[in-house]
DNA sequence: CCAACTATACAATAATTCTTGAAATATAAA
DNA sequence: TTTATATTTCAAGAATTATTGTATAGTTGG
């Protein structure tokens, strides 16, 4: 997890919509949605779930399959701890006294 | 940590100029910065680093208290936690068989 | 009080992101 | 092959966010 990931997920991450259309997907993990049924659940017009679909799976947040003529959205967890970890060591760089119990965390101090 | 304060976080982290501004604040924990130190260190021009300090203050994700004339910022360790924790709970949501060892979790599970 | 310094507020512009309908692509079914 | 369905791409405008210089407010030390 370099700069560049982080920065491109957490934009991922910030937005109303798009935070919902993961959290619906790790709901319905690991079947996963099409993309039909993503913008049915959270009322959205097509192209504008389309839209965050791709921005999230450009970003490696989620991942897509093709089943015929649908396309299947699922959640990838995977990329979410390390977003995870990543965060705890940003945490606790050079400072692993002043941050919570994260000093277990694996890559901690790391730099970019 | 509601789904509202989680998209002002991740709003607050997606650029790189305000997460290289928190990393440097974690960096010089606990003692902070002043805001002059920081527009520096970054390179940055003090209007943009005040601009983005006041976005990070408003997010909570830093704190800032006055010292004479100086505004002395700090990373909110606490809040990032807090935003971990969601993170991980989000994860495994409603399916803690298929995320990772996160199941442990304290506010797992929660919606909204 | 006055001069120097720190930092933010304001204003104008630039750049990016969001949203949506219409058109296009591709698959499936009849 | 023709029609229907699912999804995306494109294009346009709306809305938001970023950047920077200048001006302002507040603080310190002389």
């Amino acid at each position: 997890m370099d700069k560049q990931l982080a920065t491109i997920l957490f934009e991922s991450l910030a937005s109303g919509i798009r935070l919902d259309i993961f959290r619906l997907l790790v709901k319905h993990a690991p079947t996963g949605l099409v993309a039909g049924e993503i913008s049915t659940a959270l009322a959205l017009p097509p192209t504008n779930a389309s839209f965050h679909l791709k921005a999230m799976t450009y970003a490696s947040l989620i991942n897509v399959t093709q089943e015929g003529r649908y396309q299947r959205y699922r959640a990838n967890l995977t990329v979410m701890q390390s977003l995870i970890d990543y965060l705890t060591a940003e945490c606790c760089t050079g400072n692993p006294d002043y941050c919570f119990d994260a000093t277990k965390a694996s890559s901690c101090c790391d730099t970019d």
